[in-house]
DNA sequence: ACGATTGTAACAAACGTTTGCAACAATAAA
DNA sequence: TTTATTGTTGCAAACGTTTGTTACAATCGT
């Protein structure tokens, strides 16, 4: 089908070695003027594309790198991917997004097919329902980062944001609004996030003496009417919290939805704070106040400190931002 | 580094081939009892994957699929992305998700990188600035599918929704509804549903006999600034609006801040109609009234669609849904 | 004038598969 | 016993690159 090194030396009357040494210009082997200029026109004149397959099969490297992340609908998942193909086709990268939709076995099956793919990298948002795949990544020293989420215990790159004192934080300052009952809505209780948002929220609930001892936390799953039912959940309890904090974009929805349907309204009635990313929020029945994550340095970071990774493969190191 | 058939075939004494045979189990070819289930072992024992770049190299057949889209962090798109992905693993596909962040050049690079590494087929949302390098894809009868926009001066295969019949429909109702001056803010204007959309509103405007013969077409970017200049300049004339279609999620927030801006309700004063996808809609500050694409319907027959120019090269057929 | 050095380009092997063909046994047919 | 047949496996080429080595000139130094 399409043209191939072959052809190029055939229309030169040159070794296709020949023609693969003009391309990649090594300074070792010094070629003529007159045959390189040939070769270059013979390129131009067919669009010859060198065959990356052939190519990643020699090499034993491919220029791909692949995002594994749980759900690309998502936007704070998506604005991650877009941030991190901008940043991989600048330095000449391709980067392969798959999404394995929260489920463990499938995240297994896409990490075995991409590395059977040959890529160089993966950046992974695993679904932390086990480790040992991710666990045998590192031990084969292959370049590995992992993003939002992270293993307590074993160290790998990665790049998380600090919910833990986003947490703690959100608390002080409802705390100081003269909150003094605030539930937390949470989605998947596992999550790494969602583990250390839980601790800051705690800290903070011993720190400020909140909640008079109550337990004002719920959830479970990561849906609209999860949220909506664990919301429901806390505001009718006898004494219901005045505030609360909220763990994920579509979570929050359900929360406004129970809190709209008790008659009550934000901000007058309750606060919400919410951790979620999307351009929608200040549009919103209620003016939000929300815990936004930089979906763009994440993406950003995330490349650079894998390419590290790639081009010495030793290097190991454990990065946080906010 | 990982396994390849030699070392399989090398623990069992038998030839690399015999291995492969094996795996691919060949009807025409048969093998003994015993070595096939020796060979099965080694393959379990030592966890053997196949190199797909080998594979694909030899077959000249990926198993990839690319999707080329202009913004991965659209809802709209992401959600195609998302169903296709899903509808591709269902079938032994990977999808190989491509951003061309709505930049002419990028898509024309992004093409050209996929077809090198040896994709089996594309789906793409063009940007609509040129048209050759598609052009020649359709020519060199490549398995291809165009979703969401396509061109009306050559065929190809595409999925595509009645963007006219949406948006005359919603003149229609504006105008049961007693509305006689109804704006249109758009995006892009060269954009297929762009000018499906006002082909479908100036023909209600006609029908209708809407709007006195005034002009009140607007717009140009799809930001949300652009969305909210376009929105005010409609409003500020001295017989403004009292309805507006509106084209694009982003730019509908943008219209909707400017109506509020200017002290008017949604929808007391101003109805509003969007083409916008997004779980947000019904939570947004107003009512809004959406018509909605149906992402995962694209996917799913944009994936057949293309599966089908995959596996008999000569069909050609052109498909629309709403 | 002759061996040594240089510049230039061809050769061949390799990456890990797949597959048509040949080869070798063992068995069946004669 | 010989020949044909079947079942099972090995051999080698091919996919399109890249790269160490070799080969051939032409140039240089002496």
């Amino acid at each position: 089908m399409a043209a191939t090194l072959k052809d190029v030396a055939k229309m030169c009357g040159v070794h296709p070695s020949t023609v693969s040494r003009v391309l990649r210009n090594k300074e070792n082997m010094p070629i003529s003027k007159e045959t390189r200029e040939k070769i270059l026109k013979a390129v131009n004149e067919i669009n010859y594309q060198p065959d990356q397959t052939a190519r990643a099969l020699r090499l034993k490297k491919s220029n791909v790198i692949g995002l594994i992340i749980p759900n690309i609908s998502s936007p704070y998942f998506s604005g991650i991917a877009k941030t991190m193909e901008l940043e991989c086709s600048k330095i000449g990268y391709t980067l392969n997004v798959c999404d394995t939709n929260e489920e463990q076995e499938k995240e297994i099956r896409v990490v075995n097919d991409l590395l059977s793919r040959g890529v160089d990298g993966l950046v992974i948002a695993p679904v932390q329902d086990s480790d040992q795949h991710i666990r045998a990544l590192v031990e084969k020293k292959f370049p590995l980062v992992l993003i939002d989420r992270c293993f307590d215990d074993f160290e790998t790159n990665a790049v998380i944001c600090n919910d833990e004192d986003s947490a703690y934080n959100a608390l002080s300052i409802l705390s100081e609004m003269g909150h003094e009952r605030i539930g937390f809505i949470i989605g998947r209780p596992n999550l790494f996030p969602v583990v250390k948002r839980l601790q800051g929220y705690k800290k903070a609930i011993a720190d400020y003496k909140l909640n008079d001892g109550t337990k004002l936390i719920s959830g479970g799953e990561p849906t609209l009417q999860s949220g909506y039912e664990s919301a429901l959940k806390l505001l009718n309890f006898s004494v219901p919290p005045t505030a609360f904090l909220v763990s994920g974009s579509i979570i929050t929805l359900g929360v406004i939805k129970a809190i709209l349907e008790k008659g009550l309204s934000i901000p007058e009635d309750i606060s919400i704070i919410g951790f979620t990313d999307t351009i929608y929020s200040p549009y919103l029945v209620c003016p939000l106040t929300t815990i936004s994550h930089p979906v763009q340095e994440i993406g950003k970071r995330a490349v650079e400190l894998l390419l590290d990774n790639i081009n010495n493969k030793d290097s190991l190191q454990f990065e946080k931002i906010l």
